[in-house]
DNA sequence: CTATATTTGTCCGTATGTATC
DNA sequence: TGATACATACGGACAAATATA
């Protein structure tokens, strides 16, 4: 077991404080000399945790002005009414969504429980979730087959599932629950979310359900913790 | 970078099982030779992996019987209000407090924007939350020292941040905002909630009001992420 | 209650890759 | 570079506890 290196504890430091609002977007870092100097490491040490930094596209260095905060983590707001696109456009994002698997399979067992079905088959819809051309979630998401015979050729043409479900017959959907726990980062996980294996991962287990109260989506999605704050409520 | 074991791999699939409830409390998990055949590895790896399993209290082996589910993750309700002592009860678990520390220090600028104050004292209260007797959750909560003086008084003799507020004259309040990020345990962490350095954590920065939306309290807790389940809506 | 099969616990060993000195 | 220790993974054999016919 090889101890953490003291740039990554400084890099592992501001990150945190940037993800925590400390320093907000456009506001300039202490300058690398004061830095240093509140860790008690040479400069050097600073200059390799805020290249880290810089390189994960955190923040920005402007020669002869200073270290400035380019990005935050998404704000992800969680509650009765999830929308992918609507949430992160209200955070001032742009989203889109990326397509990776689509296809109809039998239900697992958990899923026939999700979905309050039996044993029958259900869409999978697996993609990747942007966030200004970043990739901050991984999702997978089921629906009943026999319920919605169309809805690959809709989502096919159209990656939102608000949108597919409407043309579904669908006009409103409210999350019934949301089940939130930290996961590390498997290989493929890390490969498509591009972070590294063994990051922290924020997993969330939601349920959909039309108007009526019947389950028409059952939902996973793999954040990427360094990327992603899930919110509740006012901020 | 070394790649995880087998094991590991394989007491992750049943964990997440286990979280996911696809095996409940009291459910006889597969016997060693039919998931060594399953997971096409030799028995003793499986036994590895049980061992973890068992190591976390998650499952218990009975010679000659099998092996049982004991403990699931403890769901952990967030809403408008959040209560620890009525969250675990209300779940069927035993909930505990442990001291850390208690004590009085002037807020850094973070927590005075929190609780809206301007540079002023606040009492720091950090500590342990035990659900059966397994620590699950680090928190530290700041409260603003100027309109509760007497708080960390009440807090040793009766660890509930419930009924210290109620003694301090805020018969009730409500939970104003949450944050969930993903963390990883730093070595300190670990310690306290008896995981392993760089396991997944939960983290939410909450803040919570009284009845005219005044910040009483702005808290911070870590949850050990294997341990742990936030919970929205009904599950 | 007695056999018998099942299942976990413990011991022996072999081989391989990796980290450390 | 070699020597050593450690973790991982596999294979087999048998003992001990349990379930069941």
């Amino acid at each position: 077991m090889t101890r953490t290196p003291i740039w990554k504890a400084i890099s592992d430091t501001l990150r945190d404080d940037i993800g925590d609002h400390i320093h907000r977007p456009g506001d300039k870092l202490p300058t690398e000399a004061v830095l240093a100097a509140r860790f008690g490491v040479n400069r050097h040490t600073v200059r390799q945790a805020l290249a880290a930094l810089a390189d994960e596209g955190l923040v920005r260095a402007r020669r002869g002005a200073g270290v400035f905060v380019t990005a935050t983590p998404t704000d992800y707001p969680i509650g009765q009414r999830v929308r992918f696109h609507q949430n992160l456009r209200a955070a001032g994002r742009s989203p889109a969504k990326k397509l990776l698997a689509l296809d109809t399979r039998t239900a697992t067992k958990a899923e026939c429980d999700a979905l309050q079905i039996t044993d029958a088959q259900v869409h999978v819809y697996e993609g990747l979730s942007l966030s200004d051309g970043q990739v901050i979630a991984l999702f997978r998401s089921v629906f009943p087959a026999s319920r919605f015979p169309h809805l690959p050729d809709y989502l096919r043409r159209d990656p939102s599932v608000t949108a597919a479900l409407r043309a579904s017959d669908v006009p409103d959907y409210t999350r019934a629950s949301t089940r939130i726990t930290a996961k590390l980062a498997s290989a493929t996980q890390a490969l498509h979310l591009q972070i590294n294996e063994g990051a922290p991962i924020l997993r969330t287990t939601n349920i959909n359900v039309d108007a009526s109260g019947t389950p028409v989506e059952a939902g996973m999605t793999w954040f990427a913790g360094d990327k992603v704050t899930l919110t509740l409520g006012a901020d």
